[in-house]
DNA sequence: AAAAAAC
């Protein structure tokens, strides 16, 4: 079942390279989606998250490059000759660097702009000239406006996370630069989710493409442990510290849902005295850059950041996942937890589920046709308020036996009890997912389009319409449903 | 209910 790289059609520099990186077999992925990108044809990749989806596209694509090396476009101008788009700028940088590695034998040159960067240094290297541009969508608008990308020659165009990058959020600018291209173009799109309705506005954009599914989309790593535990905003922050000491976890993502209190959590750790940094959309590109580096140095525990980190980041050995907010999105469950328990490596995400949040969770349980049973987690030390007079309530449970229960846990090994007959009522029933999760197109209800200067969800049909032009009446069609299971 | 992506 293991086919080693040495196995197909790549040149001698890219198996060079991708040996210099230690690697020998592909992943399943890569086995599947390399010799079809080989061929030239569209390509719709579905595969989850850790699993080696970059290089699943980068060395054929690369091959490809090297193979039409002296094609009839004139040196002078160097042309970009491939587009790889990514809806963050950490994942941009992350994704170049990967590019680079590959492509370090030949002479093919890679480059990558994105925002919240000096603009002189990306053009001075694009007019040097370019083959492999990585790039976030406003920044390389700018270059294209600035005439310092010329893209009229570009070959292949890549959308990794192509579900966010055909989101409502993104899709005018995406729009505007495929605009740029030729028309005659290999496109690839990657990601590890999939909504049928974002399938279908993505298949508008392929012609005659091959479908490659190693896994089910949505479908989460079995290397990753799911638990999920009531917790009140309240407690939290000491459920978090708890698990982390109860597990010994030396590492962990921290996900929150908006940018202040991502701020906020990180500060209060810190002073809870853990080695704390933030990541988030508010912060400079210099902080957001080095507090991902101080992660990966392990110069700090914990990265407590917002949904910017929750796709693609591919840091080796992070143990574990903390969803301290429940995504709105379920998609973005599947992308956060994927930051643990990569390439085969085991993992831990633990989501804390607050009263309000039993819809996002049916959501979860839903999409990743996983069943959830949300635990009680019985916190050390003085017993949580409110709720302490009814006994039948897990919270609520007396110190005696609180007590009880941690000591037979500490002897029996496992760091959590399961207390089915004791959970909070809230959650005594299982959860079902809501009437408004059966309609079709409901996890993919449009967002928000800041730049357009639309500020809510979005409600009239027809502003949705007028927001873009699809670019044929299916993509239009799939743009219609979507907004009108969001009325729904 | 938010985040992301340009200045």
């Amino acid at each position: 079942m293991t086919q080693p790289y040495s196995s197909i059609a790549l040149a001698d520099p890219l198996q060079r390279a991708v040996a210099d990186m230690g690697y020998e077999n592909m992943t399943p992925i890569q086995a599947e989606a390399i010799p079809v990108v080989l061929t030239g044809k569209d390509v719709m990749g579905a595969a989850q998250t850790g699993t080696g989806k970059t290089a699943a596209f980068s060395l054929p694509l690369l091959q490809r490059l090297l193979k039409h090396e002296n094609s009839s476009a004139s040196p002078a101008r160097h042309p970009v000759r491939a587009l790889v788009l990514l809806p963050t700028r950490e994942l941009a940088d992350q994704v170049a660097q990967q590019v680079a590695q590959y492509a370090k034998y030949t002479k093919l040159r890679s480059a990558v702009v994105f925002g919240g960067m000096d603009m002189k240094p990306q053009t001075l290297e694009l007019k040097k000239g370019v083959e492999v541009l990585v790039a976030t969508p406003g920044r390389l608008l700018d270059h294209i406006e600035a005439k310092n990308a010329i893209l009229n020659q570009v070959e292949y165009v890549v959308l990794d996370e192509a579900d966010r990058m055909l989101d409502i959020g993104f899709l005018p600018d995406l729009q505007r630069i495929l605009s740029y291209l030729p028309k005659e173009r290999t496109t690839l799109l990657f990601s590890a989710t999939f909504s049928p309705e974002i399938k279908r506005l993505a298949k508008s954009y392929l012609q005659d493409p091959v479908t490659i599914e190693v896994a089910r989309p949505n479908e989460t790593a079995s290397t990753v442990e799911q638990r999920f535990f009531s917790a009140q905003d309240d407690d939290k922050r000491r459920a978090v510290r708890q698990i982390l000491k109860d597990r010994a976890l030396k590492q962990a993502f921290i996900f929150v849902n908006s940018k202040l209190g991502c701020a906020r959590l990180a500060r209060a750790l810190e002073r809870d005295g853990l080695k704390t940094a933030a990541l988030h959309g508010d912060k400079s590109q210099d902080e957001r850059l080095k507090a991902l580096e101080a992660f990966k140095a392990g110069e700090v525990d914990l990265l407590v950041c917002t949904d910017v980190a929750a796709r693609g980041l591919d840091i080796k050995d992070v143990p574990a996942v903390f969803n301290y907010d429940v995504p709105f999105n379920a998609e973005d469950y599947v992308h956060r937890i994927g930051r643990t328990g990569r390439a085969g490596a085991s993992g831990l995400a633990v989501t804390l589920v607050a009263s309000s949040d039993a819809r996002s969770v049916a959501e979860i349980e839903k999409l990743i046709k996983k069943k959830i049973e949300v635990e009680a987690l019985a916190l050390d030390g003085e017993r949580p308020r409110g709720r302490s007079h009814d006994s039948r309530r897990s919270w609520g449970d007396d110190e005696r036996g609180g007590a009880a229960r941690r000591g037979a846990r500490s002897s029996g090994g496992s760091t959590y009890h399961r207390a089915p007959t004791a959970r909070d009522p809230f959650f005594d029933r299982p959860y079902e997912p809501s009437a408004a999760a059966d309609q079709p197109g409901w996890e993919a209800a449009p967002r928000v389009a800041t730049r357009a200067g639309l500020s809510a969800n979005i409600k009239p049909r027809r502003k949705v319409a007028a927001l873009f032009k699809a670019p044929t009446p299916a993509a239009a069609a799939a743009v219609e449903v979507t907004a009108t299971a969001a009325d729904a």
